[in-house]
RNA sequence: GCGAGUGUAGCUCAGUUGGUUAGAGUACCGGACUGUGACUCCGGGUGUCGCGGGUUCGAAUCCCGUCACUCGCCCCA
């Protein structure tokens, strides 16, 4: 261990950042519920396989990302870089997929080994959404609605463009694979170094790369439209045609694909130019063929991951805690009857700032600091009277209360 | 994994061609104000100059290594 320093990639989530990272993750849970998604929450690591499988031997995150170990049992276990394999498992673990269909909502720490920059981390936080039983391009667009409607009540939306594909189902993209590699291997010698080991591991990903000469040769490389099959096309049509009708708007990057290789179908990112390098706060599409190299029954789904991070970099302002009322004892007998007032405000709702040391000046000092609304003063005088003195802490001004019309004085400063 | 930049107080940063005791703002602590915060005034530096080694009479400053972060590539949320 060296010195005290978090490990490489991993941040500490403190009262600020969390509230940020909390605004993201209830108004995910909020929107998800109003569109009738269940919450749930698998493991944070799986056996190895799980993921291995699923996501594509060749992929950089599972050649060169995955947190891999081996317990203490002797399996081999992994960290989850992801979400969707883990409940595809779940579903399967389970026998939910008789339950179909099945709409799902989860967030939580996701792990992969990458090197660190703004907006990527190697512990990092996603909200996912997954369905899982509907075939119907209804469901690929009511996916990227309730992301659309995640994004503008955050307020994020201004800042975010959405982008769609399709892959089509597994004939058109076997289809265009050949096409688009007999392409570029005729070009091959113009292919830059990246891209040529693309060619052989994940040619798709020519498509996506940003060296201007690839680029160049992407320009005129065979469109995936046209490699889509009559079916493939139709399903495409009718998840614009949603979209569409629902007036969000959308550009088609006939270049957009996706890292995994589960994909099928739709295709689509939430992208923003706020972020450098790092631009997708949402991704995800159609991967009907997942459920079944599972080893579950053959069950369409659609679903996509949001980057909790990312999106709290783009709140505009950190959500400010709510105000307390501060209890102020002075003498002994004000600090004995401190707690059960604190008490008896906090079972009435009232978030209550109670010191247990400090001259008056002080506390109402730490009243300030912590945004209190209110100050109840609690000394001698007050106590032989059966009153306290309520401090107005924004317009400085003061009234004697008796004790038991606390609850009813300070309910004004309750929202 | 590759390339480049940065690292000085809790935070944001200044620090000359290497030079003696490392600074500012803010935050923080104490006092003016032993029953009143926010405002004002006075006082206080709280530091392994990321870490380790080297060059030098002398290193925050130059060199090497290392760690972390940032930017780009790669990848992806």
């Amino acid at each position: 261990m060296e010195k005290l320093q978090p490990v490489r990639g991993t941040h500490d989530l403190l009262p600020d950042d969390l509230r940020r990272h909390r605004v993201v993750t209830d108004t995910a849970r909020e929107w998800t519920e109003r569109y009738g998604y269940a919450e749930l929450a698998t493991p944070v690591f799986e056996f190895t396989e799980v993921f291995q499988r699923t996501l594509g031997e060749t992929t950089d995150v599972v050649t060169k990302e995955m947190y891999t170990f081996v317990d203490r049992g002797g399996d081999s276990i992994t960290l989850r870089p992801e979400f969707t394999a883990g409940i595809v498992r779940a579903l399967i673990s389970n026998g939910l997929a008789q339950q179909l269909p099945l709409k799902f909502f989860c967030t939580g720490p996701v792990f992969r080994h990458e090197r660190p920059q703004k907006g990527r981390m190697r512990q990092f936080h996603q909200i996912n959404v997954e369905v899982f039983g509907v075939a119907d391009p209804g469901a690929d667009v009511e996916v990227i609605a309730l992301g659309q409607d995640i994004l503008a009540a955050l307020g994020v939306a201004p800042q975010v463009q959405l982008e769609i594909n399709s892959l089509g189902d597994s004939d058109s993209r076997t289809a265009y694979r050949d096409v688009l590699v007999d392409y570029f291997t005729a070009n091959a010698p113009d292919l830059s170094d990246d891209s040529k080991t693309r060619l052989i591991k994940n040619p798709l990903r020519i498509l996506d790369s940003k060296d201007p000469d690839d680029r160049k040769l992407v320009a005129d490389a065979p469109k995936f439209a046209d490699s889509l099959n009559a079916e493939s096309q139709d399903f495409f049509a009718a998840v614009r045609a949603g979209l569409d009708a629902l007036g969000i708007a959308y550009t088609v990057n006939d270049r957009l694909v996706r890292g995994f290789d589960y994909y099928s179908h739709t295709a689509f990112e939430f992208t923003t130019t706020a972020l450098g390098a790092q631009g997708t706060v949402i991704g995800g599409g159609r991967y009907d063929g997942l459920v079944s190299v599972m080893g579950g029954p053959a069950t369409p789904a659609v679903g996509w991951g949001g980057g909790v991070e990312r999106l709290a970099l783009l709140l505009a302002a950190a959500p400010q805690p709510h105000h307390p009322v501060a209890i102020v004892p002075v003498g002994e007998q004000g600090e004995a009857l401190a707690p059960k007032i604190a008490r008896d405000l906090r079972s009435h709702g009232h978030r209550v700032e109670l010191g247990f040391s400090g001259s008056l000046a002080k506390r109402m000092k730490r009243a300030d600091k912590v945004g209190a609304r209110a100050a109840v003063l609690l000394g001698d005088d007050e106590i032989a009277k059966g009153i306290a003195t309520v401090r107005d802490l924004a317009h400085g001004t003061q009234t004697e209360v008796p004790l038991d019309r606390l609850v009813d004085a300070l309910q004004v400063y309750l929202q």
